[in-house]
DNA sequence: ACATTTGTTGACTGTTTAGTCAGTCTGTAT
DNA sequence: ATACAGACTGACTAAACAGTCAACAAATGT
């Protein structure tokens, strides 16, 4: 057993539950079955902790993403794979969802880098580029795009969560959204 | 000059800087130039005061909102102006904007009772119903359209306080992204 | 004038907290 | 076997914290 994981997920479940200043570091490690002074062996600070949390569940959320979008053969297909996987990803894994909206909307924030946030969008930005070049996507600037698209996941994700749906309830709601969206920006 | 008010200040300014745990309740004093056990003489506890601000907040916005966009016409320019004053208000109070966020993406919002939250959305749910049943918008549930037209403002305003554009080209933007957002719901 | 309530103060307290540290354990290389 | 490094421990500490309280001030009623 990785101690170092065990931190990180003890502290996802514990922050999404209490917040990050509701929750003692002490709770973390008796949380995740180590000892107090560990927690402070794999990350110097708790500010440390929850930097490294959210970066880990980013590149996590992203490689997914990826991974399940890959070789489309339309790019309305390569968009919507994005947008499904987006979602599906989010439903697998509300907990980690939630922890980056808290810390999205938390002053921990500006403790990452800007760069390293237009780094982690720019395949998107590209992207959309891409699809307004092709004249498929409405010529808006891209990161007005980006964040219309991404408020639009996030709304169908805490209406998804919120109504408790079936399985196949959920896929339904995805897929009509989609459409919806997709009039919007085209 | 009242004092709770004065506190309701210092704390809007002081959380949205350093979240709710991060401030202390003698910061939020001192900031309102008030002593430390005023703060408790107003509010019993800081999670009450924490409470009351986002209860403050969220009716100053909602009078605003409904101030400005009663008497329209037509359904779709009411809509509309429901829209703009959203943003506007957003614009014009940033800190408020940005405590809100923070407090509904905290464990905070459990403190908030479901049914006031559902009667704060319930003239938004009245009106959509009536949208619907004219058929002008489309027949998707009310709450999944709330919830998309609440994201989509919420998007552009992230839009509007990123990019910091000058007054003409804000009220551009937020025309033309009223536009998009109708194009997607009806 | 007096009485009573309501607002205000800031020193104080008991508790909680992040972070430290001296030392133990465990694996690995020589 | 021995040496060494990194993982790991949990008791400890110094600081910070929310909330209390006894005393005082201002306003309000009679």
């Amino acid at each position: 057993m990785d101690k170092r994981q065990l931190l990180l997920d003890a502290a996802l479940k514990l922050f999404v539950e209490y917040g990050f200043h509701g929750t003692p570091t002490s709770l973390i490690a008796k949380e995740a079955g180590v000892a107090n002074g560990t927690l402070f062996h794999y990350f110097k600070t708790k500010d440390e902790l929850v930097v490294a949390l959210y970066v880990d569940i980013k590149s996590r959320m992203s490689g997914y993403v990826f991974e399940n979008a890959k070789g489309q053969a339309t790019f309305k297909e390569t968009v919507k794979e994005q947008y499904l996987a987006s979602l599906y990803w989010a439903l697998d894994n509300q907990l980690q969802f939630r922890f980056v909206e808290q810390f999205k909307n938390s002053p921990y924030l500006a403790q990452i880098a800007p760069d390293e946030i237009e780094a982690s969008i720019k395949p998107f930005h590209d992207m959309l580029n891409k699809g307004i070049k092709e004249k498929i996507i409405k010529p808006q600037p891209v990161d007005l795009l980006f964040t219309l698209i991404s408020s639009h996941t996030y709304g169908i994700n805490q209406y998804l969560i919120s109504g408790n749906f079936p399985k196949a309830k959920q896929h339904q709601v995805i897929s009509e959204s989609f459409e919806m969206l997709w009039a919007m920006i085209t």
